[in-house]
DNA sequence: CCCCAGGTAGGCT
DNA sequence: AGCCTACATGGG
């Protein structure tokens, strides 16, 4: 395998981009704890910054735990050789789908390994809810409650401990903006109590998402976020609303999430995880435009219905 | 003013 | 067990 990096002075340069695009990584929509100024991106995760920039095309990532983040963003694992077991499954389908496309607009994703209590928090907030929304309400939480942290002239705060958090009232994560989910995460936050981060990562991947689902305001698919963002586990497959648009463009039928995530998860066994954040940012960046469910698609459908309508001949068998 | 957003819990049949 | 719906809140 080839090394995509190098530390010197306690800075990670990434070499080879192809594997690593810190737009897609961050934009894919796996973490809630990130900002960016001009071309330069900041990654809040735990009590560490990683303050990341292109130069002369490598990226250069500042941080004051470099190991942190060498873990962070995986960058131990061989990307291209994940990608090429991808396009292979894929040449054996016949999907609508351009795995080389897919794979163009979003092959430097890399699936970040996040801190659990920032990871269940933040995808207990995402259920029903946008991005944009998340991201304000976690950025609230650390102002709030964290400590106030410097790394190289910024200014950022930490996210508060399980102590911190699990002393807060419903009052505290309605003003975050959580909404009607401020009731799930007092609960949650005091059940997280009695759960030790180190057992978990023990238990398999069933016995874990049987856990995980315990917990208040955490169902199937955040749970298998969790798994999949936190625990690294690759044999998940998280069906949100965008996961149901690509299954029918996939499979040309519509069925209930529970057989959909079982489905995908035979199609792609132990690579799930990885085609699930392809897929699911290819889909959101809009450039499918000839599947089910896009405005050129929803158009198309109703073109062709008030055609029907309006031709006589058809019109005496139109049944509304 | 409508609709939607990385769904879930609780009450219903 | 499986279906159905309310749920806050800000942005488009």
């Amino acid at each position: 395998m080839e090394k995509i990096y190098t530390i010197k002075d306690n800075k990670i340069i990434i070499t080879k981009t192809d594997d690593f695009d810190i737009d897609s990584i961050l934009n894919c929509g796996q973490i809630f704890t990130y900002y960016q100024t001009n071309d330069i991106f900041y990654v809040l995760s735990g009590d560490y910054l990683a303050v990341i920039k292109k130069e002369n095309s490598n990226y250069i990532i500042y941080s004051n735990n470099t190991d942190y983040f060498v873990e962070f963003f995986d960058l131990n694992t061989d990307y291209s050789q994940i990608k090429s077991k991808i396009k292979k499954l894929f040449s054996e389908k016949n999907y609508c789908y351009d795995i080389n496309d897919i794979l163009n607009f979003g092959g430097g994703i890399r699936i970040l390994k996040q801190s659990f209590l920032e990871t269940v928090i933040g995808f207990v907030i995402s259920a029903n809810n946008n991005i944009k929304r998340i991201i304000n309400s976690m950025k609230y939480i650390r102002e709030n409650l964290g400590q106030k942290l410097e790394f190289d002239n910024n200014i950022y705060y930490s996210f508060p401990s399980l102590q911190v958090l699990a002393n807060q009232n419903e009052h505290f994560f309605t003003s975050a903006g959580c909404g009607y989910r401020a009731k799930s995460l007092v609960k949650i936050c005091k059940e997280l109590q009695n759960m030790d981060y180190k057992i978990l990562q023990l238990l398999s991947t069933e016995q874990l998402r049987t856990k995980l689902v315990e917990l208040s305001g955490v169902g199937g698919k955040v749970a298998d976020c969790i798994l999949l963002f936190c625990f690294y586990r690759q044999d998940v497959f998280p069906v949100d609303t965008w996961i149901q648009k690509i299954y029918q463009d996939l499979f040309l039928y519509k069925t209930d999430v529970k057989s959909m995530r079982t489905k995908l998860l035979q199609e792609f066994g132990n690579l799930a995880g990885y085609v699930q954040q392809y897929l699911f940012y290819y889909k959101r960046s809009n450039k499918i435009w000839f599947c089910q469910d896009t405005p050129i698609w929803q158009f198309a459908k109703l073109w062709c219905v008030t055609f029907i309508k309006n031709t006589p001949i058809q019109k005496q068998f139109y049944v509304l």
